[in-house]
RNA sequence: GGAGAGGUGGCCGAGUCAGGUCGAAGGCGCUCCCCUGCUAAGGGAGUUCGGGGUUUAUAGCCUCGACGUGGGUUCAAAUCCCACCCUCUCCGCCA
Protein backbone atom coordinates (compact mmCIF):
# COMPACT_ATOMS: atom_id res chain seq x y z
CA UNK A 1 0.00 0.00 0.00
CA UNK A 2 1.46 3.18 -0.85
CA UNK A 3 1.36 6.54 1.26
CA UNK A 4 -1.19 8.56 -0.09
CA UNK A 5 0.44 11.70 1.34
CA UNK A 6 3.34 11.10 -1.25
CA UNK A 7 0.53 11.46 -4.51
CA UNK A 8 1.63 14.87 -5.13
CA UNK A 9 5.44 14.48 -5.18
CA UNK A 10 6.52 14.78 -9.42
CA UNK A 11 9.21 11.51 -8.34
CA UNK A 12 7.16 9.58 -6.28
CA UNK A 13 4.49 9.55 -9.14
CA UNK A 14 6.79 9.23 -11.83
CA UNK A 15 8.22 5.95 -10.45
CA UNK A 16 4.77 4.90 -10.21
CA UNK A 17 4.21 6.02 -13.69
CA UNK A 18 6.98 3.39 -14.69
CA UNK A 19 5.64 0.55 -12.67
CA UNK A 20 2.48 1.26 -15.12
CA UNK A 21 0.42 3.16 -12.89
CA UNK A 22 -1.17 6.06 -15.48
CA UNK A 23 -1.36 9.29 -14.52
CA UNK A 24 -5.58 9.68 -14.52
CA UNK A 25 -5.74 6.74 -11.61
CA UNK A 26 -3.17 8.87 -9.63
CA UNK A 27 -5.27 12.04 -9.72
CA UNK A 28 -8.40 10.06 -9.53
CA UNK A 29 -7.08 8.44 -5.81
CA UNK A 30 -5.79 12.48 -4.79
CA UNK A 31 -9.62 13.42 -5.84
CA UNK A 32 -11.13 10.47 -3.74
CA UNK A 33 -9.01 11.01 -0.49
CA UNK A 34 -9.65 14.57 -0.73
CA UNK A 35 -13.37 14.20 -0.34
CA UNK A 36 -12.98 11.14 2.16
CA UNK A 37 -11.17 13.75 4.39
CA UNK A 38 -13.54 16.48 4.05
CA UNK A 39 -16.07 14.11 4.72
CA UNK A 40 -13.98 12.65 7.71
CA UNK A 41 -14.07 16.50 9.07
CA UNK A 42 -17.83 16.27 8.84
CA UNK A 43 -18.61 13.48 10.47
CA UNK A 44 -16.13 14.00 13.01
CA UNK A 45 -17.88 17.60 14.03
CA UNK A 46 -21.22 15.98 13.79
CA UNK A 47 -20.09 12.88 16.19
CA UNK A 48 -18.64 15.50 18.39
CA UNK A 49 -22.20 17.37 19.00
CA UNK A 50 -23.79 13.95 19.26
CA UNK A 51 -21.05 12.94 22.53
CA UNK A 52 -21.58 16.32 23.86
CA UNK A 53 -25.60 15.72 23.72
CA UNK A 54 -25.43 12.50 24.95
CA UNK A 55 -23.27 13.90 27.73
CA UNK A 56 -25.81 16.48 29.19
CA UNK A 57 -28.31 13.40 29.41
CA UNK A 58 -26.06 11.46 31.45
CA UNK A 59 -26.53 14.85 33.83
CA UNK A 60 -30.07 16.10 32.96
CA UNK A 61 -33.15 15.18 35.47
CA UNK A 62 -35.33 12.76 35.04
CA UNK A 63 -37.56 15.07 34.07
CA UNK A 64 -36.18 17.14 30.94
CA UNK A 65 -34.44 13.94 29.63
CA UNK A 66 -37.37 13.15 27.34
CA UNK A 67 -36.79 16.12 25.33
CA UNK A 68 -33.23 15.97 25.22
CA UNK A 69 -33.11 12.39 24.20
CA UNK A 70 -35.57 13.30 21.21
CA UNK A 71 -33.29 16.35 20.26
CA UNK A 72 -29.86 13.59 20.12
CA UNK A 73 -32.49 11.23 17.97
CA UNK A 74 -32.09 14.01 15.35
CA UNK A 75 -28.80 14.04 15.37
CA UNK A 76 -28.26 10.74 15.31
CA UNK A 77 -30.21 10.31 12.16
CA UNK A 78 -28.35 12.90 10.45
CA UNK A 79 -24.84 11.49 11.63
CA UNK A 80 -25.99 8.20 10.13
CA UNK A 81 -26.70 9.51 6.86
CA UNK A 82 -23.04 11.23 7.14
CA UNK A 83 -21.40 7.61 8.04
CA UNK A 84 -22.85 5.93 5.14
CA UNK A 85 -21.41 8.51 2.40
CA UNK A 86 -17.99 8.78 4.59
CA UNK A 87 -17.71 4.87 4.58
CA UNK A 88 -18.63 4.90 1.00
CA UNK A 89 -16.08 7.25 0.13
CA UNK A 90 -13.66 5.48 2.28
CA UNK A 91 -14.21 2.20 0.33
CA UNK A 92 -13.44 3.75 -2.61
CA UNK A 93 -10.06 5.02 -1.53
CA UNK A 94 -9.33 1.84 -0.18
CA UNK A 95 -9.74 0.13 -3.98
CA UNK A 96 -8.16 2.74 -5.94
CA UNK A 97 -5.19 2.73 -3.56
CA UNK A 98 -4.71 -1.01 -3.19
CA UNK A 99 -4.37 -0.75 -7.56
CA UNK A 100 -1.20 1.37 -7.01
CA UNK A 101 2.15 -0.14 -6.99
CA UNK A 102 5.03 0.48 -5.47
CA UNK A 103 7.48 3.07 -7.44
CA UNK A 104 10.27 1.98 -8.83
CA UNK A 105 13.69 3.40 -7.70
CA UNK A 106 14.82 5.60 -10.07
CA UNK A 107 17.93 3.36 -10.89
CA UNK A 108 15.63 0.55 -11.85
CA UNK A 109 15.08 0.63 -16.29
CA UNK A 110 11.46 1.23 -17.73
CA UNK A 111 10.49 -0.84 -19.98
CA UNK A 112 9.48 -4.60 -19.53
CA UNK A 113 10.51 -8.20 -18.89
CA UNK A 114 13.89 -7.85 -21.80
CA UNK A 115 14.26 -4.65 -20.79
CA UNK A 116 16.48 -5.42 -17.55
CA UNK A 117 19.99 -3.64 -17.29
CA UNK A 118 22.73 -6.93 -17.00
CA UNK A 119 24.76 -5.64 -13.55
CA UNK A 120 27.41 -8.48 -13.61
CA UNK A 121 28.24 -12.03 -15.03
CA UNK A 122 30.21 -14.09 -12.70
CA UNK A 123 31.92 -16.98 -14.68
CA UNK A 124 31.75 -18.71 -18.21
CA UNK A 125 28.84 -20.13 -19.91
CA UNK A 126 29.93 -23.64 -20.51
CA UNK A 127 28.97 -26.79 -22.43
CA UNK A 128 26.30 -29.44 -22.12
CA UNK A 129 27.20 -32.25 -19.62
CA UNK A 130 26.10 -35.63 -21.20
CA UNK A 131 22.66 -35.81 -19.51
CA UNK A 132 20.89 -32.84 -18.71
CA UNK A 133 19.42 -32.23 -14.84
CA UNK A 134 16.76 -34.47 -15.39
CA UNK A 135 18.47 -37.40 -16.77
CA UNK A 136 21.02 -37.44 -14.10
CA UNK A 137 18.77 -36.92 -11.37
CA UNK A 138 16.77 -39.98 -12.75
CA UNK A 139 19.82 -42.42 -13.47
CA UNK A 140 21.46 -41.47 -9.97
CA UNK A 141 18.18 -42.62 -7.93
CA UNK A 142 18.28 -38.91 -6.63
CA UNK A 143 14.95 -38.07 -8.45
CA UNK A 144 12.00 -39.79 -8.52
CA UNK A 145 9.12 -37.98 -10.77
CA UNK A 146 7.06 -41.33 -12.16
CA UNK A 147 6.17 -42.51 -8.36
CA UNK A 148 6.12 -38.81 -6.97
CA UNK A 149 3.22 -37.94 -9.91
CA UNK A 150 1.55 -42.02 -9.06
CA UNK A 151 1.33 -40.84 -5.28
CA UNK A 152 0.61 -36.68 -5.63
CA UNK A 153 0.09 -36.00 -9.58
CA UNK A 154 2.71 -34.42 -12.03
CA UNK A 155 5.26 -31.86 -10.54
CA UNK A 156 5.95 -34.14 -7.40
CA UNK A 157 9.19 -35.65 -6.79
CA UNK A 158 10.76 -38.14 -4.31
CA UNK A 159 14.02 -36.97 -3.63
CA UNK A 160 16.55 -39.53 -2.83
CA UNK A 161 19.67 -40.91 -1.68
CA UNK A 162 22.77 -38.49 -1.84
CA UNK A 163 20.46 -35.78 -3.04
CA UNK A 164 19.07 -35.87 0.41
CA UNK A 165 22.15 -35.09 1.92
CA UNK A 166 23.26 -32.91 -0.68
CA UNK A 167 19.65 -30.95 0.36
CA UNK A 168 20.67 -30.69 4.12
CA UNK A 169 24.98 -30.10 3.41
CA UNK A 170 23.40 -26.98 1.62
CA UNK A 171 20.42 -26.29 4.07
CA UNK A 172 23.11 -26.02 7.13
CA UNK A 173 26.30 -24.46 5.28
CA UNK A 174 23.95 -21.44 3.94
CA UNK A 175 22.35 -21.09 7.21
CA UNK A 176 25.58 -20.88 9.05
CA UNK A 177 26.65 -18.37 6.98
CA UNK A 178 23.38 -16.09 7.56
CA UNK A 179 24.15 -16.94 11.16
CA UNK A 180 26.83 -14.93 10.99
CA UNK A 181 25.90 -12.45 9.57
CA UNK A 182 22.92 -11.99 12.33
CA UNK A 183 19.93 -13.60 10.67
CA UNK A 184 18.10 -15.28 13.42
CA UNK A 185 17.10 -18.90 11.91
CA UNK A 186 13.62 -19.66 11.95
CA UNK A 187 11.37 -22.62 10.89
CA UNK A 188 7.81 -20.86 10.42
CA UNK A 189 4.87 -22.39 10.17
CA UNK A 190 3.77 -23.03 6.85
CA UNK A 191 0.03 -22.96 6.90
CA UNK A 192 -1.50 -19.55 7.63
CA UNK A 193 -4.89 -17.71 7.68
CA UNK A 194 -6.82 -15.81 4.73
CA UNK A 195 -6.06 -12.62 6.85
CA UNK A 196 -1.79 -13.35 6.77
CA UNK A 197 -2.15 -14.26 2.99
CA UNK A 198 -3.86 -10.73 2.33
CA UNK A 199 -1.41 -8.83 4.90
CA UNK A 200 1.92 -9.96 3.13
CA UNK A 201 0.06 -8.88 -0.02
CA UNK A 202 -0.46 -12.61 -1.39
CA UNK A 203 -4.13 -12.31 -1.84
CA UNK A 204 -6.11 -11.81 -3.82
CA UNK A 205 -3.62 -11.27 -6.53
CA UNK A 206 -2.31 -14.51 -6.06
CA UNK A 207 -4.97 -16.85 -4.98
CA UNK A 208 -4.96 -19.05 -7.79
CA UNK A 209 -1.39 -20.10 -6.66
CA UNK A 210 -1.89 -20.81 -3.67
CA UNK A 211 -3.28 -24.31 -2.22
CA UNK A 212 -6.17 -24.15 0.11
CA UNK A 213 -7.15 -26.35 3.09
CA UNK A 214 -11.11 -24.95 3.18
CA UNK A 215 -11.98 -27.29 6.27
CA UNK A 216 -9.58 -25.44 8.27
CA UNK A 217 -9.58 -22.15 6.74
CA UNK A 218 -5.88 -22.23 6.15
CA UNK A 219 -3.71 -21.46 2.98
CA UNK A 220 -0.03 -23.78 2.68
CA UNK A 221 2.62 -20.79 2.00
CA UNK A 222 4.41 -20.61 -1.25
CA UNK A 223 7.32 -18.94 0.48
CA UNK A 224 8.17 -18.78 4.27
CA UNK A 225 8.05 -14.77 3.20
CA UNK A 226 4.75 -15.06 4.28
CA UNK A 227 5.07 -15.83 8.11
CA UNK A 228 8.56 -13.96 8.26
CA UNK A 229 6.57 -11.06 7.53
CA UNK A 230 3.81 -12.08 10.11
CA UNK A 231 6.91 -12.04 12.25
CA UNK A 232 6.06 -8.15 13.21
CA UNK A 233 2.85 -7.48 12.01
CA UNK A 234 1.08 -5.13 14.00
CA UNK A 235 4.80 -4.34 15.90
CA UNK A 236 5.35 -0.91 17.23
CA UNK A 237 9.35 -1.72 16.87
CA UNK A 238 12.17 0.19 18.53
CA UNK A 239 14.25 1.53 16.01
CA UNK A 240 17.31 1.05 17.69
CA UNK A 241 16.77 -3.13 17.14
CA UNK A 242 16.91 -2.70 13.42
CA UNK A 243 17.83 -4.23 11.20
CA UNK A 244 16.26 -7.44 12.32
CA UNK A 245 17.05 -10.08 9.81
CA UNK A 246 15.33 -13.26 9.99
CA UNK A 247 16.65 -16.94 7.52
CA UNK A 248 13.73 -18.92 7.23
CA UNK A 249 13.29 -22.51 5.80
CA UNK A 250 10.47 -23.84 5.27
CA UNK A 251 8.73 -26.07 2.48
CA UNK A 252 7.33 -23.87 -0.13
CA UNK A 253 4.10 -25.38 -2.01
CA UNK A 254 2.72 -23.83 -5.49
CA UNK A 255 0.04 -24.64 -7.65
CA UNK A 256 1.93 -23.47 -10.20
CA UNK A 257 -1.32 -22.71 -12.26
CA UNK A 258 -0.88 -21.68 -15.97
CA UNK A 259 2.41 -23.78 -16.11
CA UNK A 260 1.32 -26.43 -18.56
CA UNK A 261 3.85 -27.67 -20.71
CA UNK A 262 6.57 -24.86 -19.66
CA UNK A 263 9.47 -26.42 -17.54
CA UNK A 264 8.68 -29.96 -17.44
CA UNK A 265 11.90 -31.48 -16.64
CA UNK A 266 13.04 -32.77 -13.58
CA UNK A 267 12.49 -30.66 -10.61
CA UNK A 268 13.11 -27.12 -12.05
CA UNK A 269 9.15 -26.35 -11.88
CA UNK A 270 7.13 -28.27 -9.01
CA UNK A 271 4.65 -28.09 -6.53
CA UNK A 272 6.52 -28.15 -3.28
CA UNK A 273 9.91 -27.90 -2.75
CA UNK A 274 12.19 -26.68 0.46
CA UNK A 275 13.92 -23.45 0.38
CA UNK A 276 15.97 -20.67 3.12
CA UNK A 277 14.53 -17.54 2.56
CA UNK A 278 15.96 -13.89 3.84
CA UNK A 279 13.43 -11.36 5.36
CA UNK A 280 14.96 -7.90 6.81
CA UNK A 281 13.13 -5.08 8.30
CA UNK A 282 15.07 -2.26 7.87
CA UNK A 283 15.48 1.43 8.87
CA UNK A 284 13.77 3.28 6.04
CA UNK A 285 17.30 5.35 5.55
CA UNK A 286 19.20 2.26 5.62
CA UNK A 287 17.29 0.07 3.59
CA UNK A 288 18.98 0.29 0.14
CA UNK A 289 22.25 -0.51 1.72
CA UNK A 290 19.95 -3.95 3.26
CA UNK A 291 19.36 -4.36 -0.17
CA UNK A 292 22.67 -4.68 -1.52
CA UNK A 293 23.57 -7.25 1.54
CA UNK A 294 21.17 -9.36 -0.01
CA UNK A 295 22.63 -9.42 -3.42
CA UNK A 296 25.74 -9.42 -2.11
CA UNK A 297 24.97 -12.57 0.27
CA UNK A 298 23.42 -14.33 -3.12
CA UNK A 299 26.66 -13.77 -5.02
CA UNK A 300 28.61 -15.08 -2.19
CA UNK A 301 26.93 -18.38 -2.66
CA UNK A 302 26.63 -18.88 -6.08
CA UNK A 303 30.47 -17.85 -6.19
CA UNK A 304 31.01 -20.61 -3.64
CA UNK A 305 29.43 -23.07 -5.35
CA UNK A 306 31.23 -21.88 -8.20
CA UNK A 307 28.43 -21.57 -10.67
CA UNK A 308 28.64 -19.22 -13.42
CA UNK A 309 25.82 -16.19 -13.42
CA UNK A 310 24.68 -13.00 -13.79
CA UNK A 311 22.88 -10.49 -12.31
CA UNK A 312 20.16 -8.70 -13.84
CA UNK A 313 17.91 -5.49 -12.56
CA UNK A 314 14.52 -5.95 -13.13
CA UNK A 315 13.04 -3.52 -15.66
CA UNK A 316 10.21 -1.47 -13.49
CA UNK A 317 7.22 -3.14 -15.55
CA UNK A 318 8.56 -6.87 -14.77
CA UNK A 319 7.89 -6.10 -11.20
CA UNK A 320 5.57 -6.84 -9.27
CA UNK A 321 3.12 -4.25 -7.00
CA UNK A 322 5.23 -3.96 -3.81
CA UNK A 323 9.06 -4.42 -5.00
CA UNK A 324 10.62 -1.22 -5.73
CA UNK A 325 13.83 -3.01 -7.11
CA UNK A 326 14.35 -6.23 -7.53
CA UNK A 327 17.70 -8.21 -8.80
CA UNK A 328 17.54 -11.74 -9.94
CA UNK A 329 20.72 -13.91 -9.90
CA UNK A 330 20.48 -16.31 -13.08
CA UNK A 331 22.78 -19.03 -13.47
CA UNK A 332 24.42 -21.16 -16.29
CA UNK A 333 21.36 -23.71 -17.29
CA UNK A 334 24.02 -26.07 -19.69
CA UNK A 335 21.63 -27.99 -21.10
CA UNK A 336 19.38 -25.70 -21.96
CA UNK A 337 21.87 -22.91 -23.16
CA UNK A 338 20.60 -19.81 -20.86
CA UNK A 339 20.70 -18.27 -17.97
CA UNK A 340 17.94 -19.41 -15.30
CA UNK A 341 16.63 -17.73 -12.18
CA UNK A 342 17.37 -19.16 -9.17
CA UNK A 343 17.43 -16.42 -6.87
CA UNK A 344 16.43 -13.36 -6.25
CA UNK A 345 16.20 -9.91 -3.71
CA UNK A 346 13.46 -7.11 -3.38
CA UNK A 347 12.80 -4.06 -1.46
CA UNK A 348 9.81 -3.00 -0.61
CA UNK A 349 10.21 -0.01 0.73
CA UNK A 350 7.39 1.18 3.21
CA UNK A 351 4.77 -0.94 1.02
CA UNK A 352 4.27 -4.02 2.25
CA UNK A 353 5.31 -2.69 6.16
CA UNK A 354 2.25 -0.01 5.71
CA UNK A 355 -0.13 -2.99 5.42
CA UNK A 356 1.25 -5.11 8.18
CA UNK A 357 1.14 -2.52 10.24
CA UNK A 358 4.70 -2.71 10.99
CA UNK A 359 6.09 0.76 12.43
CA UNK A 360 9.45 1.42 14.11
CA UNK A 361 10.29 4.39 17.14
CA UNK A 362 13.15 6.05 17.00
CA UNK A 363 14.41 9.61 18.27
CA UNK A 364 12.95 11.19 14.65
CA UNK A 365 9.12 9.92 15.89
CA UNK A 366 7.71 6.75 15.08
CA UNK A 367 7.56 5.44 11.44
CA UNK A 368 6.62 2.30 8.94
CA UNK A 369 9.86 0.30 8.42
CA UNK A 370 10.91 -0.72 5.39
CA UNK A 371 11.07 -4.69 4.63
CA UNK A 372 13.37 -6.83 2.08
CA UNK A 373 13.47 -10.49 1.16
CA UNK A 374 15.79 -12.55 -1.31
CA UNK A 375 16.48 -16.38 -2.12
CA UNK A 376 19.40 -17.46 0.18
CA UNK A 377 18.48 -21.25 -1.00
CA UNK A 378 16.07 -22.70 -3.45
CA UNK A 379 17.56 -25.93 -2.53
CA UNK A 380 15.94 -28.05 -5.86
CA UNK A 381 16.13 -25.67 -7.92
CA UNK A 382 20.00 -25.46 -6.65
CA UNK A 383 20.77 -29.42 -7.04
CA UNK A 384 19.15 -29.05 -10.23
CA UNK A 385 22.15 -26.32 -11.47
CA UNK A 386 24.50 -28.86 -9.06
CA UNK A 387 23.45 -32.35 -11.49
CA UNK A 388 24.41 -30.10 -14.23
CA UNK A 389 27.70 -28.13 -13.18
CA UNK A 390 29.36 -31.02 -10.96
CA UNK A 391 28.35 -33.72 -13.43
CA UNK A 392 31.79 -35.63 -14.00
CA UNK A 393 32.38 -37.30 -18.19
CA UNK A 394 31.83 -40.60 -16.72
CA UNK A 395 28.60 -39.95 -15.03
CA UNK A 396 29.94 -39.32 -11.85
CA UNK A 397 28.76 -36.15 -9.39
CA UNK A 398 32.08 -34.15 -7.41
CA UNK A 399 30.88 -32.87 -4.66
CA UNK A 400 30.94 -28.76 -4.20
CA UNK A 401 34.29 -28.00 -2.28
CA UNK A 402 31.96 -25.56 0.59
CA UNK A 403 29.31 -28.30 0.77
CA UNK A 404 31.71 -31.83 1.74
CA UNK A 405 32.13 -31.00 5.39
CA UNK A 406 28.94 -31.20 5.54
CA UNK A 407 28.17 -34.61 3.72
CA UNK A 408 30.75 -36.36 4.97
CA UNK A 409 31.17 -37.94 1.00
CA UNK A 410 33.31 -35.85 -1.59
CA UNK A 411 31.92 -38.09 -5.06
CA UNK A 412 29.35 -40.09 -5.81
CA UNK A 413 30.04 -42.80 -8.52
CA UNK A 414 27.50 -43.64 -11.18
CA UNK A 415 24.91 -46.37 -10.88
C1' G B 1 -12.79 -33.83 20.53
C1' G B 2 -15.52 -32.72 25.69
C1' A B 3 -15.97 -29.25 30.11
C1' G B 4 -14.70 -24.66 32.35
C1' A B 5 -12.06 -19.75 33.29
C1' G B 6 -10.27 -15.46 31.19
C1' G B 7 -8.35 -11.27 27.53
C1' U B 8 -8.43 -3.56 30.43
C1' G B 9 -2.29 1.35 29.49
C1' G B 10 5.24 -0.66 29.38
C1' C B 11 3.80 -4.44 33.44
C1' C B 12 0.36 -5.84 37.53
C1' G B 13 -4.58 -4.84 38.52
C1' A B 14 -9.82 -2.38 39.85
C1' G B 15 -14.14 -1.29 37.09
C1' U B 16 -18.44 -5.43 33.93
C1' C B 17 -23.79 -8.26 38.10
C1' A B 18 -27.28 -2.59 38.59
C1' G B 19 -24.72 1.36 30.78
C1' G B 20 -23.72 8.03 31.61
C1' U B 21 -19.32 11.93 35.95
C1' C B 22 -14.15 5.92 32.86
C1' G B 23 -9.02 6.62 28.08
C1' A B 24 -9.86 4.28 32.62
C1' A B 25 -8.74 3.86 40.49
C1' G B 26 -4.51 1.90 42.85
C1' G B 27 0.33 -0.20 42.49
C1' C B 28 5.06 -1.30 39.92
C1' G B 29 8.39 0.52 36.44
C1' C B 30 10.28 4.78 33.87
C1' U B 31 11.42 10.41 33.31
C1' C B 32 12.20 15.19 35.57
C1' C B 33 12.55 18.27 40.05
C1' C B 34 13.36 18.88 45.53
C1' C B 35 15.69 17.08 49.94
C1' U B 36 19.64 14.23 52.11
C1' G B 37 28.36 13.92 52.76
C1' C B 38 27.68 9.13 49.06
C1' U B 39 24.05 5.21 48.93
C1' A B 40 19.33 3.92 50.78
C1' A B 41 14.88 6.19 52.34
C1' G B 42 11.50 10.49 51.65
C1' G B 43 8.52 14.71 49.08
C1' G B 44 6.49 16.75 44.32
C1' A B 45 5.27 16.56 39.04
C1' G B 46 4.86 13.78 34.65
C1' U B 47 4.24 9.10 31.90
C1' U B 48 -0.90 4.94 25.97
C1' C B 49 -1.49 4.80 20.83
C1' G B 50 -3.51 6.15 16.14
C1' G B 51 -6.35 9.33 12.27
C1' G B 52 -7.72 14.40 10.88
C1' G B 53 -7.26 19.87 11.43
C1' U B 54 -4.00 24.07 12.65
C1' U B 55 1.43 24.83 12.33
C1' U B 56 8.04 25.51 9.55
C1' A B 57 7.37 21.36 13.14
C1' U B 58 7.36 14.35 14.60
C1' A B 59 6.36 21.13 19.64
C1' G B 60 1.73 23.13 21.28
C1' C B 61 -3.49 23.48 20.63
C1' C B 62 -8.47 21.55 18.76
C1' U B 63 -11.03 17.18 17.50
C1' C B 64 -12.40 11.97 16.39
C1' G B 65 -11.29 6.86 17.44
C1' A B 66 -9.22 2.70 20.32
C1' C B 67 -10.52 -1.60 27.07
C1' G B 68 -8.65 -9.02 22.11
C1' U B 69 -11.13 -8.34 16.77
C1' G B 70 -15.57 -7.33 14.00
C1' G B 71 -20.76 -6.41 14.10
C1' G B 72 -25.40 -5.09 16.89
C1' U B 73 -28.72 -2.65 20.73
C1' U B 74 -28.95 2.48 22.91
C1' C B 75 -29.40 9.52 23.09
C1' A B 76 -25.03 7.04 25.54
C1' A B 77 -21.11 0.68 25.80
C1' A B 78 -14.82 -1.41 29.10
C1' U B 79 -19.95 -2.52 30.97
C1' C B 80 -25.69 -5.48 27.42
C1' C B 81 -26.29 -9.00 22.79
C1' C B 82 -24.03 -11.90 18.51
C1' A B 83 -19.87 -13.90 15.76
C1' C B 84 -14.80 -14.72 15.51
C1' C B 85 -9.58 -14.78 17.44
C1' C B 86 -6.30 -15.79 21.38
C1' U B 87 -4.58 -17.53 26.38
C1' C B 88 -5.10 -20.73 30.60
C1' U B 89 -7.09 -25.23 33.57
C1' C B 90 -9.16 -30.29 33.65
C1' C B 91 -10.47 -34.79 30.74
C1' G B 92 -9.47 -37.46 26.08
C1' C B 93 -5.93 -38.25 22.04
C1' C B 94 -0.95 -37.77 20.28
C1' A B 95 5.24 -37.25 17.57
Amino acid sequence: MINLRNLDDQAYRDGAILKGATAEQLDALSAAEASRKSMMSEVEELRGRCNAVSKEIGKASPEERPTKIEAANELKQELKVKEAEHAELNASVTALVLEVPNPAHPSVPGGGEEDFELVSTMGEPVPAPPMDHGEFGAAMGWVNSDKGADVSGSRFAYLQREAVMLEFALVQWVMQKLVAREFIPTVPPVLVREQMMIDAGFFPTDRNQVYAIPEDDLYLVGTSEIPLAGLHRGDRLDAADLPLRYAGFSSCFRREAGTYGKDTTGIFRVHQFDKVEMFIWSDPAKSWDEHELLLEIEEEILCELQLPYRVINVAAGDLGNPAAKKYDCEVWLPSEGAYRELTSCSNYTDYSARRLGTRAKGDDGTDYVHTLNGTACAVGRTLLFLMEHYQQSDGSFAVPDVLQPFTGFTTVNAP
